[in-house]
DNA sequence: CGCGACTTTGACAGATGTCAAGGCTTGTGG
DNA sequence: CCACAAGCCTTGACATCTGTCAAAGTCGCG
């Protein structure tokens, strides 16, 4: 039911949008005749800064990008981590006054997507435009299970929970729950992630490795026992919405 | 620039939908045509729950909404609070199992517009199609700042931050910073939003009130010093994105 | 009048932060 | 090949913020 014709890179969003939407091959074929251009951003670089006019938006291809929000004092939230197929502002189409920077966390390449294409193939389409803003929706579910997680869970299982999503969703870009998965993020970075300093995610990463759940080293995440890790973070999937949703509703 | 032969309910979300988007007469007029129901909700009843299907978007007339999360073991987060004018979940036009449930903290009013008449305008008129995207964009932003300050800040900044930006929101449709508002929220549902427990908010409210910065009491809030209570909030309302954004980016 | 929901306060406990030091890996340059 | 620096991970000791528990006060309301 997906088309595959389309150039590999725009064969990855649309894939990802087909996660969270139906369409049908015209529209498919709509999307797949996108223009865009790939990138390659070196680690830790910030390339969508705070508040930066963009005029296109950027599909994550390989790597691992984090939009971010900071405090006056320099204290840095991520908000929400990007993986292959992720878009990761889409939502700049049509508010391109960036909301929130955006930062490799590692060596990424991105294909970045003219706005102007964007808005003409939503115009031309209105189930395009619909699954753009519903793209939209589930990360706000996203980062909505992020604040129960950050407000109310306490740091164990805050990183469980984390590690159960990450899982879930290199899954679903064809990853094995059960093989190791390149997951390139510090310990620093994980902090940030969770709202937790760096000296306590060791403790909690140490915890996990110790009751044998998984191992998270060498850039690399490794789950031993899913049901284990999925109970310690009280995991239940149903926000990641897995099913596509309805067509108009 | 305003049209006013709107009906008053429908004013109030034309209205909020023009402090985040540019908008023609003709789109302006499309909107105020929609169809509407108006509805009374009682306090704490939860009227939108969890994985429901609706057909049809409720904005804030009067009274005070949450939209929020919670664990398996019943811990409560309150992902955003919406206060008289704010859609609560236009996002449901495009994905109708209720990505979160709602509550009334208070006795409230909506209005309650159809899905069918919302996508029929959005699908006539793609500059409406944008606004509403946009619409949730801007929320993504804020509760973007829910998850810095939970993260991030500790908890007299943290309620300090809250303050402000339910002043300065509250302001936008019409109250006065220095005048009392009307903010019918308990400690218990503040600790909800904060992350923190009942008791640990009452001690950051009696912080502000004892340093002078504001009085939190009998449902209202009086904002005493308004740029002390920024200071300790580290308050920059950038992310309340307050001009209307451009008309396509 | 009495109940229930909310607020207030104190004493104490525990989770997480802070500070500090050392080890490991990787890359660079002599 | 070795020395060195930089970044990251690991660990321990201690500090502090916030949670927990408990009790009493206030207010609105039936």
């Amino acid at each position: 039911m997906i088309i595959d014709d389309a150039p590999p890179p725009m064969r990855l969003f649309l894939k990802r949008l087909l996660t969270r939407s139906v369409l049908t091959e015209v529209e498919q074929r709509a999307l797949a005749a996108l223009p865009g251009r790939e990138q390659e951003i070196e680690a830790n670089r910030e390339f969508v800064t705070q508040g930066e006019y963009v005029d296109h938006a950027c599909v994550v291809i390989d790597g691992l990008i984090a939009r971010f929000a900071q405090t006056e004092s320099g204290d840095r939230q991520i908000v929400m981590l990007h993986i292959p197929g992720d878009p990761a502002d889409l939502q700049s189409t049509v508010a391109p006054a960036a909301i929130a920077p955006l930062q490799a966390l590692t060596r990424s390449r991105i294909l970045r997507i003219p706005h102007r294409a964007l808005i003409a193939v939503a115009n031309e389409h209105p189930a395009i435009a619909h699954a753009f803003w519903r793209d939209g929706i589930v990360d706000l579910g996203i980062v909505a299970q992020s604040l129960l997680s950050i407000g109310r869970r306490r740091a164990l299982t805050r990183l469980a929970h984390l590690l159960c999503e990450i899982t879930v969703r290199y899954e679903q870009i064809g990853f094995s729950r059960d093989a190791a998965i390149e997951f390139p993020i510090t310990q620093v970075q994980l902090g940030d992630t969770l709202g937790l300093t760096p000296v306590h995610v060791n403790r909690m990463v140490k915890a996990l490795r110790d009751a044998g759940l998984c191992r998270l080293a060498e850039r690399r995440l490794e789950v031993l026992n899913w049901s284990g890790l999925a109970q310690v973070a009280e995991f239940d999937p149903a926000y990641l919405q897995l099913q596509p949703l309805d067509r108009h509703g």
